[in-house]
DNA sequence: CAACAGACTTGAACGCGTTCAAGATGATCG
DNA sequence: CGATCATCTTGAACGCGTTCAAGTCTGTTG
C-alpha cells in the first residue's frame, strides 16, 4: 500500500558523504571521459560497515558513550576512514532514521489493513511507531537533541530528511483513505490532512522522547485519547457551523506549514 | 500586574553551581556550628563576570564559537574557575534564559495594558517576545538544540526551568484576565488556557527559531495569524455544539499535558 | 599569633570529535 | 609492463569541553 512510496533509505548518502577534496562533488558523478567507475561494491560495502557498526554500539552503549575511534576500531578501519564516509558523527543517524521510517511505514501499513475505521488506523500508525523507536527509546533522547538543531540535516524539517518525511507523509495519507472517512471530506481538505497527522505524530515523538514511564505507557494512552478525538474533529468540520474555522485553519497550514514542511520548495 | 510571579532569575544556582568536592552539598548551606559565611558578595560578583562575559561572547560570536577558554580569559579567570560556578558550558545559558523570561513579561504586560481584546492582547504578547528575543535569533538556534535534550535542565519542560515557565505561565493568565473574554468563560477552561497558550508561545518559538526570513517576518505573519483564530476557537467554545469535544479537549490537557508541564508534581 | 578550615582559584592533563597531509590500491591507458 | 589518476585509507595532530590534584586566600579558633 503505503510502504513503497520513496527509497528513502538509500539516497543518504549525497548528504553523508564528503568529498575528499573538493567540498561534496560526490563520487557518485560519472567522470567526464565516461569512464566507468570500479564496479565492485567495495566502497558501499565498507560504508555500510561503519554505519551497522555504529548503530550497534549506539544501541549498546548509548549515543554519547559511542566514540568515533571505538566505531573505526571495532569496524577494523581507521578513524579518518570513517570521516571519509560521514562527514560528522551525526551523520551516523541519518541512517537509523531513514530505516526506522521505513520499517514503521511497513509495520503500520500491514497492521492496519483490516479496518476502514479512521480513529483506529490512526491509532494504529502511531502505537506502530512507537513499537517500532521502542528499542531506540533510551538512545533516541540524545538523537532528538541533534533533530531539533534547524541546521542540521538531520531537523525533521530539513531537506535531507525529506524522503523520510515523504514516507511518513504517505503513510498518513493511506491512514486516511483508507478510511470510511475520506469520501466524505472536501477535496482540499483532504489533500491537507496527511501533513497535519503526521505532525500529530511528531506531537506524539515529543511526547514520547520526555516519557519516562515504564514502555512508554503514557505515551500509548495519549495517543489511546488524543485519536478518537481527532477523528471527531475532523468528522465534524464537515458541518456549516465549523465552516469559517476550518476555512482558517486551511489558510494557516497551507501558508504557513506546508511550506516549511518543504511541501513547496521554500 | 503579571510580571513580578517569580524571582525567576536569582535562582539559578541550585542548578548551575556544582561544589568544589562532593556533589552539590551547595555552599549557601550554612555551616552546622552556625558560622557566617564570607559577608563579602566576592563569589557572587565573580560568578557575574563570568556570566556576563560569557553572553557578551555568546553574541559576538555564537555559542559554539565561544569557548571556555577564551570567557575565562576575557573574563580574567582561569578556565577551572569558571567550571567551578558554571558545572558546564550549557549551564551559562540558563542566565540567558531567564534574564529573557524576565524581560518578556514585563516588556509584554506594558505594552498590552491598553487593550482589552483578547486577540490583540495574546498578539501582543508574542510579538513582544519575538522583539525581546529578537537579539539572540542567530545564537538561539544552538541553544534550542541544548534546550531539546529531554535530560538537560534547559529543556522548558524540565524542572529547572519551572520558575522561567511560571513567569510565561502567569503572563498569559493576565493575557486572559485583562481580556473582555475571560467573565465569559467557564472558570474550569480559563483555568487550562494559560497553560495552552503557553504552548501556542512554544510554538511560536519553534517557526521562529527555523525561520530564516529577515527580522523574521515570517513568524510575525504566522502569529498575527494564528492569534484571531485561537480568539474565535475560545470564543466559539462556549456555543453548546462544541461542548462535546471542548470537555474531550479540557480532558486531554488536564491529564496528559499540564502533568508533564509540571502543574502537577510529576 | 599560629594553626586550621573552608571557600575560592589555578593550569596541566585527559578524552573526544574532527582535520589533513601523506600514502596505498587498483583500474585504465600508452 | 610501467605510468597515471581517482578512489580509498591511514594515523598523527589540533582544538575543544571538562576534570582534578594542588594550591592560595581569608576569616575563625585556641
Amino acid at each position: 500500500m503505503g510502504e513503497q512510496t520513496g527509497m528513502d533509505q538509500q539516497d543518504t548518502e549525497q548528504a553523508g558523504t564528503a568529498g575528499p577534496t573538493g567540498p561534496d562533488q560526490p563520487q557518485a558523478a560519472e567522470l567526464p571521459g565516461g569512464r566507468a567507475r570500479p564496479k565492485t561494491g567495495k566502497s558501499e560495502q565498507t560504508r555500510a560497515l561503519i554505519l551497522d557498526t555504529a548503530m550497534r554500539l549506539f544501541q549498546e552503549r548509548g549515543y554519547e558513550k559511542t566514540t568515533m575511534r571505538a566505531i573505526a576500531t571495532e569496524a577494523g578501519v581507521s578513524v579518518g576512514n570513517a570521516y571519509y564516509y560521514f562527514a560528522a558523527k551525526e551523520f551516523l543517524i541519518q541512517g537509523f532514521y531513514d530505516q526506522m521510517t521505513h520499517d514503521h511505514a511497513a509495520d503500520a501499513a500491514r497492521r492496519m489493513a483490516h479496518t476502514r475505521d479512521f480513529a483506529e488506523r490512526l491509532q494504529i500508525a502511531l502505537e506502530s511507531w512507537i513499537d517500532t523507536a521502542a528499542p531506540y527509546h533510551e538512545f533516541s533522547a540524545q538523537f532528538f537533541r541533534t533533530a531539533a538543531d534547524p541546521s542540521s540535516s538531520l531537523s525533521p524539517f530539513s531537506n535531507e530528511s525529506h524522503p523520510a518525511r515523504a514516507t511518513a507523509v504517505a503513510l498518513f495519507r493511506d491512514v486516511l483513505t483508507g478510511s470510511e472517512l475520506a469520501p466524505k471530506l472536501d477535496a482540499e481538505l483532504a489533500d491537507l490532512l496527511p501533513e497535519l497527522l503526521w505532525l500529530h505524530l511528531m506531537i506524539v515523538v515529543l511526547y514520547w522522547v520526555f516519557d519516562r514511564t515504564p514502555d512508554t505507557e503514557r505515551t500509548r494512552e495519549f495517543v489511546r485519547r488524543s485519536t478518537p478525538m481527532a477523528g471527531r474533529v475532523i468528522n465534524l468540520s464537515r458541518y456549516r457551523v465549523f465552516r469559517p474555522i476550518v476555512r482558517d485553519a486551511k489558510g494557516l497550514i497551507q501558508d504557513f506549514i506546508l511550506p516549511t514542511i518543504g511541501r513547496t520548495a521554500k
